[in-house]
DNA sequence: ATAAAAACCGATTGCTGATCGGTTTTTTGT
DNA sequence: ACAAAAAACCGATCAGCAATCGGTTTTTAT
């Protein structure tokens, strides 16, 4: 097993925006925010919140009695994870599936995005040529 | 909805994997690939090939009696629906997923990947540009 | 000490993939 | 044409997981 199943529902998700996009809350400030949107009871945010707690995705913090939750990765990191994991499961190199979700998403890029990829990759390169060199 | 919510079991996988080596087979055959590594019967084999069937991944076609399958999208295509999906469920562009994954991913990849992208960049970088002149 | 708030616990529901055996339909060999 | 074999087809069960909740226990603050 390549031991990077990760695997997010709905709730989970939405309840990472809101932590991404402010920081830090408790499971009350969660329920406010959430419940706008969906029909939810208190205990079902905890219980997402301790799900992803569970998946290490959250930090947690007792501050007087409640749990302060924060993210432990950025959105990013997840999003990567999540991509990782779903191309995990083929066979061999998943160089070729990334690759291809890749050539179809340029297709589409705008020109800020193509020049933020070719600095990627020209900064790979450097350092692969740094590396030959010792 | 994004309207691409694909999701795929471990058996599935495995069998599209054996479609996209061997181009083409029936269910006995399938299942004569498959059940070596895994004690399963035909019948699971029909149920995990129709299941890919109805999703859209396999065509099939009645050679005398029995079907053969056949698989419809490349396994690139494939991978690349999955990231796809696995990034459409969190809010605004996915480009900033997709970007954090292949930033990962580019850190171990190779000169010829390297070049392969910076091909893809490159074509698209012209496509946009010849756009813009007309 | 007591009331309020939160954690904690277990139970239920719904969905989906994996699994199978039995029944019907189709094919094929004689 | 008919019987045997093969496959499709059907429905049922099981397992895992996210979502959902209410009730009980624990903790805190007054």
């Amino acid at each position: 097993m390549s031991e990077s199943a990760l695997n997010l529902g709905d709730l989970e998700i939405a309840v990472l925006e809101q932590l991404w996009a402010s920081g830090q809350m408790d499971a009350r400030a969660m329920h406010q925010r959430v419940c706008s949107s969906r029909r939810i009871s208190l205990s079902t945010v905890q219980s997402a919140l301790e799900r992803l707690y569970r998946k290490g995705l959250l930090v947690r913090e007792k501050v007087s009695h409640a749990y302060v939750y924060a993210p432990r990765l950025a959105r990013d990191e997840v999003m990567a994870r999540l991509v990782e994991a779903a191309l995990d499961r083929f066979d061999g190199r998943q160089a070729d599936g990334l690759l291809a979700a890749f050539a179809g998403y340029a297709e589409r890029a705008d020109e800020v995005t193509l020049d933020r990829l070719e600095r990627l990759i020209a900064a790979r390169k450097a350092a692969l040529s740094e590396r030959d060199d010792e």
